[in-house]
DNA sequence: GTGATTTATGATACCGATAACACAGGGGAG
DNA sequence: CTCCCCTGTGTTATCGGTATCATAAATCAC
């Protein structure tokens, strides 16, 4: 009923004119007194502020960007926000830009890069001052949407190849390739490898790579790779059935990899169920260094990721272009590392 | 240096009139186009579709929302992005209101109604079309803020009292009480409660309360209860820390519960680590249903909350007004469920 | 065949701010 | 006592769209 068709201002506070009114100035001095307070003179600027006070008044940051060619928002796209995996990140980002005055618009991409293209599409017409996403695996048409809009962007969760504008993250291929040169020198030998589907982000592929180069450097015939399809299923019990699938078609396996530790989780929790001991009889590791891997039991050998560094990388990245430092290193390697835990930890 | 000053346009794409000079229309016909193409002869249409193509026309919302009065947005607060206690609940709004076309402004407000209260101020700015907040508490500034502005708004996690606007969540009270009379069901009679800071959030008061109530309607006395203090520490040492504690000071404990299942899973390995049998000598039960709670051994007793259909039906709830359905009920209770597992499952 | 409708598009005004420049008054330099 | 510069505020144009009403052409009824 209050929200009549017509009028904008239905329920909403006073626009700047109102304040000006008021306060017996023109609006660009309620404007000054907003954003450059120390340009006004003090009278003046109390005046303003009692006004601002009295109606309520909330700046129109819609007008504001319009007219200032700035949203002061950055949006940040992630596969999921489920397991902490990528959360982590968003808050890094949140942390620094919420300080700066600037606003995080977030979606989920489902781990899709045809999803990612249509949210970036609708995300661009909000105008961001950024864009914050995960990975380097883009569509041709994301890529030049991108380029043709110039805006900062910044790609996280690994390195190398050719970033769209800047990067912040890890090498995926020497994670995988430490571990499994870990899971090596832990005595293991016929060690298999469960990933999630490499077509759809590099991540995967790049973590596929390290671990055959591991095998082939240390002269291992590598077990056949298993590959997690079922969409956006990343729990416990993907991990469970795979490594049971596993045992099944190549029994002689001693340990398993798996590109997350929620699918490494249910690895263990099967490999007790099945009487199967850990790390003795099969050696368990997973990725990402989640919470999870610690609480169960044998404890998780995982690969630790900086996810809140990554995204507090990002946000420092987008704050110092925006501020217009170009150039600079605009791209950075964060590492990761080994955390070797109980399930690997094999008692010769 | 592409960024120039001046220029909003530097590295954007086309405005609505270049569309228009190109396919020789005004820009209204282009608007029509985009938002009422039925509107628009066919043959025009296909002009300035071809037309938007060629130029790689991106729409300006920042600049549509002014006209319009809208923005298309609607911001959600939660206490924090991990552990996806709550990043369940943002999926399930994001999941609603994306089919829609609506997008999803995220910030976490590190449980603190103060930094909320500052945030919605920001927030307010950028002219959401809805909001969606966690629990009951706000400030008052922060009520009449929100009353002010007539938006609507959605309080989630907590049922009861008087919401701000609309609600949906569920009843700590009652699930505190439930969980609590389980635990006396199994056996347990010196029960201790570990809370998070109540004066910080209504969920953490209403469930001393439901603990409190089903103590007492047992006849039973209520050990201390345990407050965890530490900002933002929810984390399993946390609770690993909790449990020692109260060991200490009240020796005869049989039982903890814990408000999250971060805490209790931390007070399960503490337990390991003293000795003391899980549930044999102590049970633990927790609140949440995280996956942590399910790979954790012995696995974890815990309530289970609605977290992505709060999400969900907020996202809903929002559609319904904003589509003009006022009325309707405005509250919705989703219930919570006791999930018994092995840490509360005593052999007698 | 003429007036009444409908369909398709244009013209105008505005949404609520900001940028850039104009301008009045006060203080210091010479 | 001028001239010049600085400080503080107002004026004007504009950001990129949308709402509303006007208008021209096409369709319709009788």
């Amino acid at each position: 009923m209050a929200s009549g068709k017509k009028s904008v201002r239905s329920g909403f506070g006073a626009t700047m004119s109102e304040v000006a009114e008021r306060a017996g100035v023109t609006k660009m001095t309620v404007s000054r007194v907003v954003r450059h307070p120390e340009k006004v003179n003090p009278e003046t600027r109390d005046r303003v502020t009692a006004a601002m006070a009295a109606l309520g008044y909330v700046p129109n940051r819609l007008a504001g960007g319009l007219s200032a060619g700035s949203s002061g928002l950055v949006a940040a796209i992630v596969p999921t926000l489920r397991h902490s995996i990528f959360a982590d990140t968003l808050e890094g980002i949140g942390d620094v830009l919420n300080e700066a005055g600037l606003g995080l618009f977030v979606s989920s991409s489902t781990y899709r890069s045809d999803v990612e293209e249509s949210q970036i599409r609708s995300i661009l017409e909000r105008r961001p001052d950024a864009l914050v996403l995960t990975g380097l695996t883009h569509t041709g048409a994301t890529r030049e949407l991108l380029r043709g809009f110039g805006i900062p962007v910044v790609e996280t969760w690994e390195t190398g190849d050719e970033p769209v504008d800047m990067a912040v993250g890890f090498s995926n291929r020497e994670a995988a390739h430490a571990m499994t040169a870990e899971l090596i020198r832990s005595g293991y030998r016929r060690i298999a490898f469960v990933n999630g589907p490499s077509e759809s982000n590099e991540r995967a592929r790049h973590r596929a790579e390290g671990y055959l180069a591991a095998m082939r450097e240390a002269g291992l015939p590598a077990p056949p790779i298993q590959i997690v399809n079922d969409e956006a299923a990343i729990r416990p019990e993907t991990g469970a059935r795979a490594i049971r699938l596993l045992m099944k078609s190549a029994p002689d396996v001693d340990a398993v990899f798996f590109t997350s530790d929620v699918f490494a989780v249910g690895a263990i929790l099967a490999c007790r169920e099945l009487g199967v001991r850990v790390p003795e009889d099969m050696g368990i590791a997973g990725f990402h260094d989640l919470e999870i891997g610690r609480v169960v039991s044998p404890t998780l050998t995982t690969v630790h990721v900086p996810a809140m560094e990554m995204g507090r990388k990002a946000g420092h990245m987008i704050l110092a272009r925006l501020a217009g430092n170009r150039g600079a290193s605009e791209r950075y390697d964060l590492g990761f590392s080994i955390i070797s835990r109980e399930s690997t930890r094999r008692k010769h």
